[in-house]
DNA sequence: GAGCAAACTTGAACATGTTCAAGATTGTTT
DNA sequence: AAACAATCTTGAACATGTTCAAGTTTGCTC
């Protein structure tokens, strides 16, 4: 915490800030990552260069910005259908397909700044402690996928599967970060095919026979969060 | 392939290419990745900053003959085990086990450039065309940690398991790249729980019931491919 | 070996992320 | 309202990845 709060002390703070973070916004959409400059979003957002650094400590922080707000868009757009189905893959699927088609504007940004994303050390990184408030109202997403599906999950891994969900919507992301086909209809297309062997697996851990296994992906988990 | 070619033109070439991948190599085992700058790397390989561009297009690309001198101290390490085991688990298992260790060495370093090989349009990405060198023969190897193995496989999934391996290292990779645990010990631990899960998973696709789930996940594979 | 083209090398110059000492503004205390 | 401290802002300066026009060396042709 070497910045500023976010509710910033100051009208005028609070004034600077915002406009930072929307020229910023703008300038990423509008040119990529790299393309967009301390110096250009500081100029757009009528401040000095410094000045940016006052209020954001990287570059890269600026994305945190991005993150909560594309969260938002999400689990606006995936409502709809958490209120409408019961059975648990569609609910998946709907909520999957919701957060590509809530991202499509950013693809291409989003390839530009992933990299930064993807470094352990960064603020970004998806398991960073930064990222965790985001990360957890993404979880909370997945716990209702579950919670409201008529799905008959065993408790222990009905208490694991939002996490576990979450894992495969960030594969699903490493995906679409890297799918150049039109529309990104391969990333749909694999959602659709993954989206019922994850459903498959989850019915068949109720089989004693694999009854085993699900408790040892249930203990990898535990030691995934260490 | 803006650069020049691999082998060199002139001797006086290779000499000074070789002295620059050295001097690379070195300073990122030092240092770490972005505090090896290429004035340093140049100094120390004896030349000027600019020569270094003239045969490396750019910092990233000198992580590429990291790429390729890591794979042959894999293959080298996972010789004895693939020599003398038959079952595959306990194949994946040492093949998986030498790729971090011999990786070890090299945790602080690929922590501070792995953000380079995360980029989707970057070079050093493991999907990247420029990498399919080096990612082919690391899947070559578990072609034959699966061809080596006592396990009946249906020929279809025996056709895509290397690949579906390689993915399966790429993840540990992952896992073991933001693992802070002493010795990696985690990395270790999650290698040893997963491990005989693929066994198990591969083992179940002979069952019936489980036969369709097995020909989906290799027809997700040939959409992974496109 | 003189001439020449290709291969190789140099170091200054540029753009960008980031830092920082100094200045300007604002709110509070006396 | 004067003094003062906290907050906010500035722009120059620094380090680094990268480019490039110009220079040097090498090997080949006649």
């Amino acid at each position: 915490m070497t910045d500023v709060a976010e509710a910033g002390r100051t009208p005028r703070a609070e004034q600077t800030r915002v406009a930072i973070t929307e020229a910023a916004l703008e300038l990423f959409r509008e040119r990529g990552y790299e393309a967009a400059t301390m110096r250009a979003i500081a100029e757009r957002a009528g401040v000095s260069t410094g000045n940016a650094y006052y209020y954001f400590s990287s570059k890269e922080e600026l994305i945190q910005e991005f993150y909560v707000r594309n969260h938002a868009r999400h689990l606006a757009a995936c409502r709809d259908v958490l209120a409408a189905e019961a059975d648990l893959s569609a609910r998946l699927r709907g909520t999957v397909r919701a957060l590509i088609d809530v991202s499509a504007p950013y693809h291409a940004f989003a390839a530009t700044f992933y990299k930064h994303a993807a470094e352990p050390a960064s603020p970004l990184s998806p398991f960073s402690a930064q990222s965790s408030p985001v990360r957890d109202a993404a979880i909370a997403t997945y716990r209702e996928v579950v919670e409201g599906s008529s799905a008959r999950i065993g408790p222990d891994l009905r208490d694991r599967l939002p996490e576990l969900l979450w894992l495969y919507s960030m594969g699903i992301i490493l995906y679409w970060v890297h799918d150049t086909s039109p529309g990104c209809a391969r990333t749909y297309r694999l959602i659709d095919m993954t989206v019922p062997i994850a459903g498959r697996l989850v019915a068949a851990a109720r089989i004693p026979v694999l009854r085993a296994t699900a408790r040892d992906i249930t203990a990898i988990l535990d030691e995934l969060r260490g």
